[in-house]
DNA sequence: AAGATAATCTTTACAGCGTTCAAATCCGGG
DNA sequence: CCCGGATTTGAACGCTGTAAAGATTATCTT
């Protein structure tokens, strides 16, 4: 109770720039990406509607750094979902269900983070990062290929990897899949279950 | 020449609905999805900005009516491009790539298809039609998959390769994968060595 | 300590957006 | 011929992102 819960206006906030993402995440679950304006999120802080420009130059880098938050909160979610596991095998799935878990808990978030449709100035999603999702997704992929791979088949089999996890994050809400969700006893064996099955599409046996 | 070219303003605009779906998609791919306004749209009709709302209920509602044509001129290109093929492994890798190469040629569209920030209330691509993307790359998969496998590993694998088409397409245009590209000679070589290597993120050999 | 300078925040303003409503315009059936 | 219903327009409202100018507070220099 130091520096949190001070007066209630300190007229030069403090640390608004923090506050503005925070309050932004806040609004993204609460009311979602539609109820994200950069007004809505300056009210929800508290301050003026062109308090903003003084940290952001722009809504979209306030995205940004919305972004760039939801990137290691899902970095650290996978992280904690791999403890323990003790083959590669285990750890590839698990990395890959809770990459599309993650994306499903914090739909919002995630298709903001992902956004086609926006400028995304720092890469695809920090991959300089160990901690970054893509990064923890291309390591379980590593780690699980046989050790005479060439390099080659190693980094299109990451990229395929990726591709089907966010594929299936954006498409798990499509209702057609109801019933195969059902008789797989769940959302989590249902994505296990499919990122298992990735290599039929070659026609290749299981 | 008999009714395209009539008076210059009709008053009764005829066939508004349709000509708005064509400005909007005409509009989309010359200006991009952040000048795919309501208001803009009607410009490009050459008709006042409320005048859409006696032809659809919504900016949502014209937003499908262009997702709807979109889906179906990918499907005719997908079918176009299998159009030949012998085996069903040939025509499952050359879907896997018309889907992304249409994607790719018709990003803005493609977005706004899959858009999962709109409200779309048509199926997710309208899988009732033998000719929705969705249901081609269902059947070449289909027909591709082992003659004794499980009707469950079918669909499993359906919703995969689906998923990793979807994901593929979005991610395509990420920078770290151009040195990838190049070494494969171009997208379309990197799109099918990408699918191709979907079996791998299961450790198995190809 | 005092004053200058920079950073931060507010107020006001503007153009564009989606949407609604009343008034104007056109078309087909009596 | 004229009337009722469909179509289109014009103006209006509240919202948005963003810019400019003024007020307020923090920091630095001396």
């Amino acid at each position: 109770m130091t520096a949190d819960a001070a007066d209630p206006k300190p007229y030069h906030h403090g640390d608004l720039s923090r506050a503005l993402v925070e309050a932004a995440e806040r609004l993204l679950e609460r009311e979602g990406a539609s109820a994200l304006s950069l007004r809505a999120v300056a009210r929800e802080a508290g301050v003026s509607a062109a308090a903003p420009y003084h940290h952001f130059k722009d809504k979209n880098e306030l995205l940004n750094a919305v972004a760039r938050l939801g990137f290691e909160q899902m970095g650290q979610a996978m992280k904690k979902a791999i403890e323990g596991l003790a083959t590669p095998s285990e750890r590839m799935n698990a990395v890959g269900v809770a990459y599309v878990c993650f994306a499903r808990e914090n739909k919002a978030l995630y298709n903001l983070m992902y956004d086609p449709g926006r400028d995304r100035d720092f890469r695809a999603d920090a991959p300089q990062s160990p901690d970054s999702p893509l990064a923890i997704v291309m390591a379980a992929i590593r780690e699980n290929a046989p050790p005479d791979a060439a390099l080659i088949d190693i980094q299109l089999s990451q990229i395929a990897g990726w591709c089907a996890a966010h594929g299936l994050a954006q498409m798990a809400g499509n209702k057609d899949f109801d019933p195969l969700k059902a008789a797989l006893g769940g959302e989590k064996a249902f994505f296990s279950q499919v990122l298992s099955h990735l290599g039929m599409y070659r026609g290749l046996k299981l």
